[in-house]
DNA sequence: AGCTCTTATGAATCATTGA
DNA sequence: GTCAATGATTCATAAGAGC
């Protein structure tokens, strides 16, 4: 087997991705810092600086990708003074302009999105997840995204549990997953532009951008084993740790050092996950369980 | 009880409405002709042409509505040569320009949605619904659109036990207060701004732009009894049907006469108008209708 | 194992207060 | 006035504990 290789990176991903070679990476995925009034958080930006700052660092995005690779965006913009702020809508343009084409848009619904109540406004229940592209002819597996469940089901079809039949339904959302026993034998279907995740809640002390399905999910669907992924706003380190238990090299780049350490720690927990086979909850908590 | 009434008025709504007064309405929803499909019945509108054609009709919404009033505008972009077309996103900025408030997206989850298999592309399973206001307090029922709650409060509210209360310590964190008695008495809550609909497999013959349970939340969500409501892209009449069901008055426009035929027959006789564009001569086609 | 019940908590938003 | 910090509101999910 191929050693797969995850680097954690410190520093700014214009400057450490200057240091690229073009063509090198078949998958970026990443959750960037959301623009922010609040400047004490992570390097918080104005919403209208944003797309001003975002530019220099997708140049670079655009250069290290391979003409057959493609780019994730997961973003959402605030509510601000009762409007949806347009920097993500400006942002879009300006990729476009730069000469990426804005393949697709995923929609990431937040199953458990976040509580609280305003007079002229609900809960913010979604995020995009924008797809770009060098090319029009990239790679997709669509069949790797097929069976949401993974070996999951296949190990579970014969208990059926309620669990079971609740799980699938949760994930696909078809309509006629009622019953996991139909599913038995069945075409399997493939899945919409629509995902439907919960955010992680767990015990630990930081909070991971995303919730580790969904990266999952884009280097399943985008990359191959042995393929190298980046993600250069990495925080925690979610998406290499994901990357290396799917054996997919990784390099992801964190500005903030205290991130890094944290992220180091993610990696190595989950190189030694490789062997337990467990799902992605076992890896979190694996410290306190050996 | 006081009469509701529902007009279906034949011609171009940039006409039509030139002949209303200001701040009549209480809500526009409406679901226009997509750029790229009916193109050859609506005198070819290309995507870039999209947004100066749809300027001067938003100029005369924008005049109609009242105040208090919103503006949902149920839209898609479709995919063309492997991207997707950004003239949704330049009409959101063009909108904002000419004096709405961008308050919010809501995203329609189609949980049925069309199918249909692409070697680099998922079906689409969602559209934009995208709410604009003139100002930031708008009319907004939010109890009329309450939910069934999820199942954990119905056995947490039986114990109403301990530190229910508790995590108000507040101190730390800007973790919530979970204060129990909100809870009490409350078998529903509010929903987010993502919709599970289905799309209608009617057997009619034209292609309902959307199911009557969209223009129904809406129209419960921003209007009460008696309130008017305006579709000036009406098609078959969906709205101005949902409408009257709902004891709201409605006017609905349509450029295509036989849509507006279909129209007529969605609504009960005697408690419909029928007018054609520019007064109430009898015309060439009033004798079809009248 | 397989339930139920308990508990923690998350890329949120707005009105108000303070500098 | 303009801008930044504080307080108030709230629900789905999963881990953990108990039976």
């Amino acid at each position: 087997m191929r050693e797969i290789k995850a680097e954690i990176i410190h520093g700014d991903c214009v400057n450490v991705l200057s240091e690229y070679s073009d063509n090198m990476f078949d998958l970026i995925v990443t959750s960037p810092p959301y623009a922010d009034k609040r400047k004490n958080t992570y390097g918080g930006m104005a919403p209208d600086k944003y797309v001003e700052w975002f530019l220099p660092r997708s140049e670079q995005f655009l250069r290290v990708l391979k003409p057959t690779g493609t780019f994730i965006l997961n973003i959402k913009e605030k509510a601000e003074n009762g409007e949806r702020h347009t920097f993500v809508l400006e942002l879009i343009l300006a990729l476009r302009k730069q000469g990426w084409l804005w393949t697709e848009e995923f929609i990431w619904h937040k199953k458990n999105c976040y509580p609280g109540k305003w007079p002229n406004r609900f809960r913010d229940a979604w995020e995009r997840c924008l797809q770009f592209n060098k090319t029009r002819h990239f790679k997709m597996n669509q069949k790797a995204v097929m069976v949401p469940m993974g070996d999951w089901a296949n190990a579970r079809l014969k208990s059926l549990g309620k669990n079971d039949v609740v799980r699938f339904d949760s994930q696909v959302r078809s309509g006629f997953g009622k019953n996991i026993a139909n599913w038995v034998g069945r075409e399997k279907a493939y899945p919409t532009n629509v995902l439907h995740l919960a955010t992680e809640c767990s015990n630990k002390e930081h909070s991971a951008a995303f919730p580790e399905a969904l990266p999952e999910w884009f280097i399943k669907l985008f990359t191959d084993e042995g393929d190298t992924v980046l993600d250069p706003f990495v925080g925690s380190g979610t998406t290499c740790a994901v990357a290396q238990r799917m054996r997919r090299n990784s390099v992801g780049i964190e500005i903030l050092a205290e991130y890094c350490g944290l992220a180091k720690e993610d990696i190595a927990v989950g190189d030694y996950q490789l062997f337990e086979k467990g799902g992605r909850n076992a890896r979190r908590n694996g410290s306190k369980n050996h």
